[in-house]
DNA sequence: AGCACGCCGACT
DNA sequence: GTCGGCGTGCTC
């Protein structure tokens, strides 16, 4: 037999899989999907997925061996590896990125360079002389057995300590070995039992309360025991022992327990436990309104027909109920379903609303949880523990077998891009393509669908299932625009609210209603500005203006985290005459506390809920009517639900509409739509008042109206006429170096190469970067427009590669860092 | 991305 | 003189 070769995935961007030779003790138990230990370069240990197994032996180099196999079952499939390849290829990406994204961390393992003493080494007839440094490394390795490379760097105090470690092991007074690490852990609980005799026979137990008769605190440990678990009445309980906590819990002693541990009366076992609770679906029906009902059969209808299936329902008109009744049948059928939600969505009341349905049978993947738990998650699915998944973009890289169906709720959202480390995917787009190498259905869901979307629905590419109903008595809301500069002449802008806002507000207030403020800025204000000169403190590491701060007195870049204090005084003139200028959240929150001090008011942003379940708690406040304002960024659009909610205020309108982007229109529709879409459920009709400088806009109109498809048909005659997306595909090429010469220059040669790639295109720049400069580093982007007929954008692509090869390969461009943006947004 | 090797400046 | 700065090349 001729041995088997392994092409292994490792974390590492170099475009390509490496080969490794499959040991003959692990030939009959390895295949596509497992994890396998290898070592990579001199020493360095790492973990990898086999991406294909073949007989070809490598032509240039010797294949080493594999070291070891993680686990005994794959895991990854052969149908995930297929959406690996294919998400490396349509984004331009290296394999081992989409890996580094797709595994859980607590899957990945890397090994740790670590040193210990040499056993052999005779520190007396030592033959070389030891130095001082040297020697503070061999007595550290007095105390402890081993020290990593950090370690003894720390302990030096310098940054490097390879050079002396690297004397150290010429002296053989020590030795370095790879340690590689499992970083998951399961949950273990500690339990206790008690032991024979005591169990079987009565009579020994009661010896044993007159032994411990005299110890008091035994005595009880033992009877809270003998409660909890009733031994002689169901012998087999004794088997699955008490939670130690409930002793200690129950205020018992600790160290009596331990006695009686000791003494073998009890004995302590552990438990491997799930960190997710056990949770039973109720098997409620859900009742659809005629429309509802109506709108799931148009969806089977079009599923017969087409893969992809948009759902354009309106704000409350009852998605969600439909999304439960295709996966009850699709779970039912035996299949998996995955629901994709945007991040923000995630911690509320849809969630808590399926699992109430789907009980334990549903996992859930989130962005905040732990790499324990994504471990669990991951190990769910593959164990079939949960057929239905909801979570965040990345959970397009669990382990599904045979999907039946992908739900994209909110199918609209910017949230679906990822945009900085590589795969720079959109995991609806992606979600599309997993649901396809699975034959399986997909459905987009949106009351505002993206034009991308909406266009193929238009095109027949996908199906197209309307619902225009409220559910229930629910009412659109009624809109009212507030001119901003007409309040500001007549003197009646207090604080940046409107004299409309103010009294839709007061009413709201008076009625024990609550409001929802939304301005998608976060912090107090944008910039500061010095009155006298017009300086504007900016970062020293971006090209950005400093966003102030006020509750933590800071002024802090949004793009790198720099920080400093706010500046007494104008370092340009010496003026002292400091003030902040635009609006953040949180200045938005301070004058509404001046203009309603009655008022009792919650902000939510980025900054207010960093903590895992801080959203959780903002909203619960607000849900339970501790809270009569809530103000808020993009959050605060999602998935909320409140009864008490009448009116919806949007501070600054323009804010969203003159954006400089092509999709800024589009995105205002969207957000304006969803914001207003919270004001006014069930039976009570709410107000949404719009503060804007320019209210004759026709957008407006058209969100009033809510005349989707007329804005779409509007904006989408603009659209073709200059090539923008959806009729281009588009390719941002980001040049990136800390020298702003070197990174134009790499940037022009660039796109000089790429006009010659024989594909029908529009390249526009190079241009600085709309920020130009971050962390120190000069931007200059390429935008690419793609014809999307004959197989172009892939053509493209596939040049692009090679003509990034060869620069790089250029030393005056050794150092430029290039970055690939398909789709960009 | 790491990590090792090699070639030059600022210090004991 | 050396230490250690980082530029460059390589990883099956």
């Amino acid at each position: 037999m001729p041995p088997s070769f392994a092409d292994v995935i490792l974390p590492v961007p170099i475009p390509k899989m490496f080969t490794y030779r499959i040991p003959r003790s692990l030939e009959s138990s390895v295949g596509i999907g497992y994890r396998v230990i290898v070592q990579f370069g001199k020493k360095k240990v790492l973990t990898g997925i086999i991406g294909k197994v073949h007989k070809k032996p490598p032509k240039e180099y010797e294949a080493k061996p594999i070291l070891d196999l993680l686990d005994d079952y794959p895991v990854v499939n052969p149908l995930q590896i297929k959406f690996w390849f294919w998400m490396a290829e349509y984004y331009c990406c290296h394999i081992g990125e989409v890996m580094n994204a797709a595994l859980p961390t607590g899957l990945k393992l890397s090994s740790e360079s670590k040193i210990q003493l040499n056993p052999k080494f005779d520190f007396v007839s030592n033959e070389f002389p030891i130095d001082d440094r040297e020697q503070v490394i061999l007595d550290a390795l007095e105390s402890k057995d081993e020290l990593s490379y950090e370690d003894c760097g720390k302990l030096l105090g310098v940054k490097s300590s390879y050079a002396i470690i690297k004397s150290l092991v010429l002296k053989e007074a020590v030795l370095v070995y790879e340690q590689v690490k499992e970083k998951y852990s399961p949950k273990v609980e500690s339990r206790i039992k008690l032991t024979e005799p005591y169990t079987s026979s009565k009579e020994e137990l009661e010896k044993l309360f007159e032994q411990i008769s005299k110890k008091p605190k035994q005595e009880e440990i033992l009877l809270k025991y003998l409660q909890e678990v009733p031994v002689h009445k169901f012998p087999e309980k004794n088997k699955n022992g008490l939670d130690k906590k409930t002793i200690t819990d129950a205020g018992l002693s600790l160290s009596s327990l331990k006695t009686l541990i000791k003494n073998k009366v009890l004995e302590e076992f552990k438990v491997v436990i799930s960190r997710f609770d056990e949770l039973a679906g109720y098997d409620h029906p859900i009742e659809l309104a005629d429309f509802q009902e109506e709108g799931l059969q148009n969806i089977k209808t079009e599923f017969e027909q087409k893969q992809t299936v948009l759902l354009h329902g309106i704000t409350g008109s009852g998605k969600t109920e439909i999304y439960i009744k295709l996966i009850q049948e699709v779970l039912e059928s035996g299949s998996q379903v995955l629901l994709l939600l945007p991040e923000i969505a995630l911690t509320t009341q849809i969630v808590s609303r399926l699992q109430k349905v789907f009980g334990s049978q549903m996992g859930i993947f989130h962005s905040k949880y732990s790499d324990n738990e994504r471990v669990e998650v991951w190990q769910g699915v593959l164990s079939g523990r949960f057929s239905f998944v909801v979570g965040v973009r990345s959970s397009v890289f669990l382990p599904f077998d045979s999907l039946g169906m992908v739900i994209v709720d909110e199918e609209h959202e910017a949230s679906y891009k990822q945009f900085d480390p590589a795969p720079r995917f959109q995991a609806r787009d992606a979600a599309i393509m997993l649901s396809w190498l699975h034959q399986s259905k997909t459905l987009l869901g949106s009351a505002t669908p993206s034009f991308e979307s909406f266009y193929n629905a238009r095109m027949k590419k996908y199906g197209y299932v309307h619902l225009n109903k409220r559910f229930g008595e629910a009412q659109l809301p009624e809109y009212h625009l507030s001119d901003i500069l007409v309040d500001k002449k007549k003197n009646l802008l207090k604080l940046d609210f409107t004299r409309l806002m103010r009294e839709k507000i007061q009413e709201a207030l008076n009625q024990q209603e609550q409001a929802l403020i939304f301005q998608n800025r976060r912090g107090y204000a944008p910039y500061m500005s010095c009155e006298e000169c017009g300086w504007i403190p900016e970062c020293e590491h971006c090209d950005v203006s400093l966003t102030y701060h006020q509750y933590s007195e800071e002024m802090r870049c949004h793009y790198c985290g720099f920080k400093e204090k706010v500046p007494r005084a104008c370092p340009a003139c010496g003026s002292h005459k400091l003030t902040t200028v635009g609006m953040g959240t949180e200045r938005i929150a301070e004058s509404l506390s001046l203009l309603f001090p009655e008022a009792r008011i919650g902000r939510m942003d980025l900054d207010t809920t960093r903590s895992k379940y801080a959203y959780q708690k903002i909203l619960e406040d607000f849900g339970a009517g501790n809270l009569d304002i809530l103000v808020g960024t993009q959050m605060i659009t999602k998935g909320l639900d409140f009864d008490r909610v009448t009116v919806v205020g949007i501070v600054d309108a323009d804010r969203i509409l003159y954006f400089p982007d092509f999709r800024a229109g589009e995105r205002a529709f969207q957000q304006i739509t969803q914001v207003a879409g919270r004001a006014g459920r069930r039976n009570r009709h709410g107000s949404v008042v719009i503060q804007t400088r320019k209210p004759d806009n026709d957008i407006f109109h058209q969100i009033i109206q809510g005349n989707y498809e007329h804005f779409y048909i509007n904006e989408m005659s603009e659209r073709q006429r200059f090539f923008y997306p959806p009729f281009v595909k588009t390719l941002k090429i980001t040049t990136k170096h800390k020298e702003i010469k070197i990174a134009e220059r790499a940037s022009k040669h660039l796109s000089n190469l790429l006009k010659d790639i024989p594909v029908k295109k529009i390249i526009l720049g190079p241009e600085k970067a709309l920020i130009g400069k971050i962390k120190n580093q000069y931007l200059f982007d390429i935008l690419i427009k793609l014809d999307k007929s004959n197989n172009a954008p892939a053509l493209f692509k596939h040049e692009l590669a090679m003509v990034l090869e060869e620069l790089k390969s250029q030393k005056d461009f050794k150092s430029v860092r290039f970055t690939v943006d398909v789709d960009p947004y």
